[in-house]
DNA sequence: GTCCAGGCCGACA
DNA sequence: TGTCGGCATGGA
């Protein structure tokens, strides 16, 4: 455990670095109101996680500047769940990244320093499960963003494990290996094109047998590395392997250049009357050495 | 009705 | 190696 917590037998208390603020990262996750993993009501954020076969329904919220709190469903989990739950949410909002040298670079940096200072705290959300990310990264690609989420909804509710708690449902993304004994056809019924569909089932498989994991993805050299052996599954370019070593794989100098939110972000910032080129992207993008995953996307979220 | 959307693939020059 | 059409539909 990287952070310290303390724990009671129906939640969890985590404190918190002074770069974070809770009320950013829920206004990026409630991006969307057909989110299906996830749900934000007020300040607080519920979602869906299982460890060790048993489902669990979190409930985070902040109750000060230093202390997030996790209150679960079902109370009195065992000592080994609770520390994962802790890992979990430690992990999600990257809370073991110290954003301080960041803020000084984005201070300085005329693009960043008006984003940095608006979101600060706002952190990277990350999406833990390898086979989420990648799918997530299909669907979104070539549509608009509220269609993505259109049909993240669709394969969720069908395809993902439900779980019930005080009459309400929530929803498990669906695990690679559900999804790898589907046909085409039952992803085309909910509107995916027909190369989506197959590209998602063929990723689900490469996963399920064993031959693609996040760890050995991890144990690659470098993040190129990791890209590069993401870009053998087919449907995966540059973009979407570039996308899932951000979101997942935590890649501080990812930069999804080809990214047209990135683009229109910028166009944004810089006042521009065009989108910026990938070419111009990475010029722009110098000083940012190791931090551009982190200025991506609080540029993306400057589009919300 | 038109244009664009968190791209990728395969054909072709 | 670079460029271009097709995908297939929703949202603005």
């Amino acid at each position: 455990m990287k952070s310290t917590w303390i724990d009671n037998n129906s939640a969890i208390v985590i404190k918190i670095p002074a770069e974070f603020s809770f009320t950013q990262c829920l206004k990026f996750l409630s991006r969307s109101p057909r989110e299906p993993c996830h749900t934000v009501i007020g300040n607080k954020l519920y979602k869906l996680v299982k460890f060790q076969d048993v489902p669990v329904l979190l409930r985070i919220e902040c109750l000060d500047q230093n202390t997030l709190r996790i209150a679960f469903l079902p109370s009195r989990l065992k000592k080994s769940i609770r520390a994962m739950i802790a890992n979990y949410v430690w992990d999600w909002f990257d809370l073991q990244t110290d954003l301080k040298p960041f803020y000084r670079m984005a201070r300085k940096d005329s693009i960043l320093k008006q984003v940095a200072a608006a979101y600060f705290g706002l952190r990277i959300l990350i999406i833990h499960d390898l086979f989420e990310a990648i799918c997530w990264g299909i669907i979104g690609q070539h549509i608009n963003l509220q269609f993505a989420y259109t049909l993240k909804n669709r394969f969720v509710a069908s395809f993902g494990e439900k779980f019930s708690f005080d009459k309400e449902s929530y929803y498990l993304f669906p695990s690679a290996k559900t999804i790898a004994r589907l046909s085409v056809a039952e992803l085309r019924d909910l509107q995916f094109t027909e190369k989506k569909s197959q590209y998602i089932i063929e990723s689900a498989a490469v996963i399920t047998n064993g031959d693609l994991t996040k760890k050995s993805l991890l144990n690659q050299k470098n993040f190129a590395g990791a890209r590069k052996t993401l870009m053998e599954l087919r449907g995966v370019g540059k973009w979407t392997a570039e996308y899932v070593t951000l979101r997942c794989l935590r890649d501080p100098a990812a930069l999804p250049a080809d990214d047209v939110g990135l683009q229109n972000a910028l166009k944004y910032q810089l006042g521009l009357n065009h989108k910026p080129t990938a070419d111009e992207i990475i010029q722009v993008s110098k000083g940012w050495k190791n931090w551009q995953a982190y200025a991506t996307f609080y540029l993306w979220h400057s589009l919300i």
